[in-house]
DNA sequence: AAATAATGATACCGTTTGGTATCACGAAAG
DNA sequence: CTTTCGTGATACCAAACGGTATCATTATTT
């Protein structure tokens, strides 16, 4: 199962966001996301498990290759937590375009 | 300095992310914030100097008591990263709305 | 001034984490 | 069929993590 846990789990660390970059731009085999990093495949293999625990990276098989997906559901589970929290920061950009308008209002040109 | 990563450490806790929830309603001394877990006092401690370097919680001394603020502006760092990746499930939500006003426009009533 | 309440600081402990090295295995190429 | 290429799996290591226990510090209360 996708746990919110799993989620930021895999989050956490900076080559999984740094991963999940990548394979915004295009799928990739392991070996092929391990070439970006200077860390061993093996490290990388570990790294897309995680992030699979957290079903931000599925996996097709292609003969003896693993063709690694960036899957955005995950994602929008952590995005969902964050946003619940969007109101502090919606307000504020709310009161500053109030604010600008006022403005707009009583200067004198 | 509240770097990405601090960030995202920060959340990767499931009691740090339960905290913050708690801030969200009003500010909390940190026996206030302990008496909701399970945990020692000195358990919360380290987990709110951590949401502070991350720049989710600040703190304020009133007398001997410590007051804890919920931060906005550094969970508004990570979903900035995240909603980086917006496009994925907007571009989905546009794709169901567009296929909705196709059907109106097509079924017989 | 003494007692108490809220917090800070440190040392310590078991578990998890991110990493390497190594070997085993299935698919493809010669 | 043998080789080799991409991968899976396991054991192992140092460091970080989440937690407790304990003691020091500071502010209030009586």
């Amino acid at each position: 199962m996708i746990s919110e846990q799993t989620v930021f789990r895999a989050l956490a660390d900076p080559t999984r966001r740094a991963i999940l970059l990548q394979l915004e731009d295009r799928d990739m085999t392991i070996a092929e996301v391990a070439s970006h990093f200077d860390i061993t495949r093996a490290a990388v293999k570990k790294h897309l498990v995680i992030l699979g625990e957290g079903g931000l990276v599925s996996v097709t098989t292609r003969g003896r290759e693993r063709i690694n997906h960036l899957e955005p559901d995950g994602l929008k589970t952590a995005a969902d937590w964050l946003n619940h929290f969007s109101r502090f920061w919606d307000d504020r950009l709310r009161d500053l375009k109030r604010a600008a308008e006022k403005y707009e209002e009583n200067r004198d040109d």
